[in-house]
DNA sequence: ACTGATATTTATGAAGACAAATAACCCAAC
DNA sequence: GTTGGGTTATTTGTCTTCATAAATATCAGT
């Protein structure tokens, strides 16, 4: 799986390397969410000096994965369900936000490339009937080359570079391989639509309906599973 | 003027210290707008060692305030119109949100807490027939109550500790003292009439219009003055 | 046995020293 | 005069060490 993005460079630095290596730690559950992070532990751990470490903790407080209270230390976040949610209606106004500019801003070439793209998951999913591929991979980067297409800085720094893989967190730690991905195929092939006809208020309207539908089927399993029992996080959405 | 907000918990380490210094001299245009920052110089500047003013320099990253490439160094980020209306379009997105949210999520007493605040403001303003004190702080405080109501942490986060600091720079740098304020103050008035009659859907286009308005406003400066002269900068914008 | 204060230990914050990489400079050759 | 290579100098990245604040454990007193 392709665990970098294009926004951040390819890490030269060795605490730049450690942070990555920590981040793929937290975000596939082996450093458990909400767990105290002892500096001299974990520089001991991947063998660099604890001001090393603390050049990576910095980078993994920027995109939230972390956090730090001065004389005290750090935390992984916790994934609430909450947060989860406001996550999503953050990611609502971004991104659909960035799917308006994609509209008025992507280059016919990169419109056409990712038609294709959507052919190909398309073929895909039906060959393997199975959805993970397609959910995992196919629909982040179907998003991913919205923002992009934006061609804004300043969007593209805030959902790709911060929120992606706190994205990421969520969707490991509550194992989300969303059960919408034949309606969420229609979905992004309907968006797509709207971008290569130029349609910036069409697009920011059914992006934001495609985030709010997720939003909506996670909050519906909360209504269905809480009542019965109390049980708050892993395995609570998996279709 | 309120320098702090309150989301970020006041300061108690000595980098904690330096680093608002930093923002405010980066903030108020001493350290100048694209300027390549010295580490050596910083530091012995403000007696502190390397070390420290590197954490500084960590949370001046943060938001956005400066940008690292490894092994090169920091430069404080330039204020370009391109960037300027980047951020905008990026502020209409998440207070639009935040203004939904805060439709929905505020409590009674806020409300009113806001309107007396308007009130308050309206009185300052026909005061002084001035505009300076209503656009400088009161268009502030105005957007950081709505931010604030939302009680989305994660849309809170996003906007105040992050972006707030970057648009006073903006504001600094441009000179932008704007000449919106009456009508400013209607819309202002009823976007909280739409969050007190509960209304998610109409708050959140109304702060959207409003805040649309000011990046056409400036987009149209640009286009009056662009032409006649190459001149990018400073007072292009200013009424 | 339980509470409260003190002492010990541990962890974080800050400073200084060293190594590696980049940028600046100077001189030679075309 | 300009370009290319090599050397010097500066700057950044990393490590080590010291100081200070928080957390824990210990012990006395009730």
């Amino acid at each position: 799986m392709k665990t970098n993005n294009p926004t951040q460079q390819q890490a030269v630095t060795t605490a730049d390397k450690v942070f990555e290596q920590i981040q793929h730690a937290i975000v596939e559950g082996e450093i458990p969410s909400g767990s105290k992070i002892s500096e001299p532990g974990l520089a001991k751990h991947y063998q660099i000096s604890r001001s090393t470490l603390r050049e990576a903790l910095n980078r993994l407080e920027k995109c939230h994965l972390i956090e730090r209270k001065a004389n005290v230390g750090s935390r992984v976040v916790d994934c609430s369900i909450e947060g989860l949610l406001e996550l999503y209606i953050t990611r609502e106004a971004l991104e659909g936000m960035a799917c308006r500019q994609a509209a008025l801003n992507m280059s016919d070439e990169e419109i056409a490339d990712m038609q294709t793209m959507l052919n190909v998951h398309s073929q895909t999913q039906e060959l393997k009937d199975g959805v993970a591929y397609y959910q995992e991979e196919g629909d982040l980067d179907f998003h991913y080359k919205v923002i992009l297409g934006s061609h804004n800085k300043q969007l593209i720094e805030l959902i790709c570079g911060q929120l992606y893989h706190l994205i990421r967190m969520y969707r490991c730690q509550f194992g989300m391989n969303s059960p919408r991905a034949s309606r969420a195929f229609d979905e992004h092939s309907r968006i797509i639509q709207a971008i290569a006809d130029r349609d910036g208020e069409l697009a920011e309207m059914l992006m934001r309906r495609h985030i709010a539908a997720s939003r909506k089927n996670i909050e519906n399993k909360i209504a269905q599973e809480l009542p019965q029992k109390e049980k708050t996080k892993v395995q609570l959405i998996k279709s």
